[in-house]
RNA sequence: GGCCCGUUCGUCUAGGGGUUAGGACGCCAGGUUUUCAUCCUGGUAACAGGGGUUCGAUUCCCCUACGGGCUACCA
């Protein structure tokens, strides 16, 4: 049987990187199983649908790079892959376990399930409806069939709820944790069906994953506690469950809870892939998605081999269910921009041009030839694509300010004249490194002075402060006519 | 509170009854670059605590502590 996995999110905001993480496990195990990847959105609570969050979804995954085989736009023949679409499948199912006797109508309303909670609070407990209080409540079980009927017919509002097996110990599989143990009476009578007529997630889950022939469910932690209850739904439908895996948590920086979107604001850092109602994702702040991805990778998996950097490629071939680490892990930014430089380096030059661009319209005017040449005098040092707009922005605009500790130190009385007949002696060198770097030591050779003495202040002249490719290649690339101008702003603006 | 899951350097992790407990990020130092960064080399730094089991536990078991998740007619 081939591998199908699902990742199933509800449209009720943005994918947030918990979930890319999750896709992409999904996503891993189908390519190196040579299986599906099916998308499944589980819109089953209307009040919390948001507009635009299915399309957000759907363009995070496909600028992660890693699409869905199946989807609501991209549907196979398991469709639909929206829950709303599917209502009509549901009802058979639920019908199936009430009259197996594993399924009850309830007609508590909201009121006596809050009263019951806030008598349950008064001694500190905590109210559950289950195989301990389900023959106290107004249900199927407790009223007489004729009454149930009647109120079936006068349309009554009740939900459907699973009549939890008391006293049973279940010991449930799990790839990452192994054994799941827990006793049933510790679980309570979960609604299957709502009053409006829509399944609950639990349900609708079950079912859709069997009927979608999902063979693995991967999915975060939270998911842990209603493990129990949909391997019950299996065993009650009398179908033989997928492989659950559990994937552990990622962390706020600090550890102390599930990531959220408050720690980004907080750390500087997105936790959204896209921009979302103006707050930026990882996109817009210069995250590639291939390095991002392999970040995602690595919290919480580990590689057999030591490789970290990984392409996509690399990172189906060498993905093990095995590898997943079972405590959560913290989101560490430090090392996301890490791999975001280790991948810059990995591309060639042109699509690495390409992105530095992308965002920088004042370098469509630069020649292509150019940029190129910036680019690889700083390629090696650049985390994100725009760095070398911004941080060397001197190739493209002249200095507007120097540095003042730079200029304190470097900028002596004798500079000046030292910079004027340098460039005296350069107007007649071809401006090329080589020819530059024996010009330059000439001169401080006739001289008698330190190299420092003309190349720090020139440096200063030319980038603003004490950074950037060395000089010689600095010169080469600005060209004559630039780095005269820029030494003559220097000298006007610089007092010594 | 109850239930479930977890705990190796600051962080992500490898390992596993006898190891100098390995790697990566970060940090620090040295080298390269007469700059900064990159890069290279080196360094810092960990088995939560207490009981067992054992000739020997970081590794197996129990307890405690701490952390996380869940505890809705949300997913």
């Amino acid at each position: 049987m081939s591998v199908r996995v699902r990742f199933a999110p509800s449209p009720t905001g943005p994918l947030h990187i918990g979930g890319l993480r999750t896709a992409l496990y999904n996503y891993l195990l189908a390519k190196q199983k040579g299986g599906a990847f099916v998308l499944r959105i589980e819109d089953t609570d209307q009040n919390r649908y948001v507009e635009g969050a299915e399309e957000y979804i759907q363009q995070a995954l496909a600028w992660a790079g890693i699409p869905p085989d199946e989807s609501p736009t991209h549907p196979g023949k398991f469709g639909p892959y929206r829950q709303s679409e599917r209502l009509s499948v549901y009802g058979k199912y639920v019908n199936q376990l009430i009259e197996q006797g594993k399924a009850y109508y309830a007609f508590d309303s909201a009121e006596d399930l809050e009263k019951e909670r806030q008598k349950a609070a008064e001694t500190n407990a905590h109210f559950s409806y289950d195989c301990q209080t389900r023959m106290t409540m107004r249900n199927s079980l407790t009223l007489d069939s004729e009454t149930v009927a009647k109120l079936l017919e006068e349309g009554a509002s009740y939900v459907v709820r699973f009549k939890m097996e008391a006293d049973r110990t279940l010991t449930i599989h799990d790839e990452v944790r192994q054994n799941v143990t827990v006793n049933t009476n510790t679980l309570d009578d979960k609604v299957l069906f709502k009053s409006d007529g829509m399944p609950t997630y639990h349900l609708a889950n079950v079912v859709d994953d069997h009927l979608m022939e999902i063979t693995d469910v991967i999915r975060g932690e939270e998911w842990l506690p209603s493990l129990p209850l949909h391997f019950l739904l299996y065993e009650a439908f009398g179908w033989n469950p997928p492989k659950f895996a559990h994937l552990p948590l990622i962390l706020k920086p600090n550890g102390k809870g599930k990531l959220s979107k408050r720690d980004g604001e907080a750390g500087g850092f997105p936790v959204y892939p896209l921009e979302w109602s103006g707050i930026k994702g990882f996109k817009e702040d210069g995250y590639l998605p291939v390095p991002l991805l392999n970040f995602l990778a690595l919290l919480g998996w580990s590689n057999k081999s030591d490789e970290e950097v990984l392409d996509l490629q690399e990172m189906i071939k060498a993905f093990s269910m095995d590898g997943i680490q079972k405590a959560g892990a913290r989101f560490d930014v430090e090392k996301l921009r890490w791999f975001n430089q280790q991948h810059l380096q990995k591309m060639n030059d042109e699509a690495l041009l390409k992105e530095c661009v992308s965002g920088a319209p004042e370098l469509q005017e630069v020649s292509k030839e150019h940029l190129i040449k910036a680019l690889v005098l700083v390629k090696e040092r650049l985390i994100f694509p725009a760095d070398l707009n911004t941080e060397h922005g001197y190739f493209f605009s002249a200095p507007t300010a120097y540095d003042e500790k730079a200029v304190g130190k470097q900028w002596k009385e004798e500079t000046p004249s030292l910079l004027e007949s340098f460039m005296a002696l350069a107007q007649s060198t071809s401006f090329e490194e080589s020819a530059l770097e024996e010009c330059l030591k000439g001169f401080v050779g006739s001289k008698e002075i330190g190299l420092g003495k003309v190349m720090a202040p020139l440096r200063i002249a030319l980038v603003g402060s004490l950074k950037g490719p060395s000089v010689y290649s600095l010169m080469a690339f600005l060209g004559k006519e630039e780095v005269v101008q820029r030494i003559n702003r220097a000298l006007s603006q610089i007092k010594s």
